[in-house]
DNA sequence: ACCTGAACACCGTTCAAGT
DNA sequence: ACCTGAACACCGTTCAAGT
């Protein structure tokens, strides 16, 4: 799909144009400022026509979303023990996505097909887990076990320090509360990177027992 | 915070009327309906009205929330091991909130403080935790690791039939795409239930071991 | 083929005016 | 104290008209 030669390039518009304009605007401003007529105005053009390289808002947002996937590190499956590289997948998966929430819904609840990045992803996880010696039939459970804590676990690292803050009905819930105010971490570690790990480290172990058992 | 006596009690709107109108609204038609003139109309009322009594839509979403909250099963805490309490814990809470996707954010970023529902429930499950042994600073992030598994998966729970499917972009995925095709699962389970039931038997299994060694 | 400009059917929220 | 009605500043999307 090469533009024709024999014409301007610079100002042609395109998905690719679309993407990178809509990645620039949100990593400014954020997704509050990711709106059709915010994006065609970054392109220098009218929002009707963004209409003519996209179905709709939801399919910028998936543009966006196969272009992070992009940036997910799956690296580590080619050269580490399969334990290890499930860990460092992870921690990168959440983060690139821990700062694109509203995306986790599209990633969570549309088809693959037509997303290349994100089928290139899940191809290198397969990969690990296959070399790892985990049965075809039982993998993209495995996956989407381990997608689900991921997606969750970025909402949860953009929580506020006080979420679990009772307030006035710290009384009725005197167990909780305790439990709340005595959560501090280790130094260098917020509560939610506690979390993560603590879960993480469960879930992967407890998987490499179900494929041992 | 009683009605006065000495006026006819049936149309003065409050907080109570305004949630169980949105959980009705929510039940019938979704929450693409649950806008403020769409609950203000269901009310017999103009949306401004609703003005006086919330905040903002956000403050809806959150009494809904709360009211949700009520429904999740905490009783096996109070009854069973452990282990299988959590697991029907999870089942519950993902249940409850697989029908209300939109409300996950609520949860997952709001401070609980003023929905007391939810704080009774983090009580319930903080009882379960320490009746089991669980030194109180680990908890809490115990919790927040298997709300997350619970988030994710509430999501993946309407996540389409397909919504693996390669397409035409099958043969640069070929062992991702065979182990789509043989992810098939025991008759009565879908395949989201198979992957929550894998993940949290893990999460769960990990957790024990953590608490244990 | 791809753009503009106007229009449509919505949103959430504010606020003066009433009772 | 609590309601109405009008207004505001937006949304995403469509479509006739241009080139």
């Amino acid at each position: 799909m090469r533009r024709r030669a024999g014409r301007p390039s610079q100002a042609l518009l395109g998905q690719g144009q679309i993407t990178r304009a809509a990645l620039k605007l949100v990593a400014r401003d954020g997704y509050k400022a990711l709106t059709m007529s915010g994006l065609a105005k970054s392109l220098n053009v009218a929002p009707s026509a963004l209409y003519n390289h996209v179905a709709s808002k939801q399919d910028v947002l998936l543009l966006v979303e196969d272009a992070l996937m992009g940036r997910v590190d799956v690296s580590a499956f080619a050269r580490m023990p399969w334990a290890e590289a499930v860990r460092l997948w992870a921690h990168s998966y959440r983060d690139v996505f821990s700062a694109h929430l509203p995306l986790i819904p599209v990633i969570a609840l549309l088809p693959v097909t037509n997303a290349p990045q994100t089928i290139k992803m899940y191809e290198a996880v397969t990969d690990g887990f296959l070399r790892a010696g985990w049965p075809q039939e039982r993998i993209v459970d495995a996956i989407v076990a381990l997608e689900s804590f991921i997606f969750g676990s970025a909402y949860d690292a953009n929580a506020p320090a006080d979420i679990f803050a009772t307030g006035e009905l710290a009384e009725e819930a005197p167990h909780f509360s305790a439990a709340v105010s005595l959560r501090r971490n280790p130094a260098g570690h917020n509560d939610a990177d506690a979390a993560f790990a603590l879960g993480l480290d469960a879930l992967v172990a407890g998987l490499a027992a179900t494929l041992a058992g």
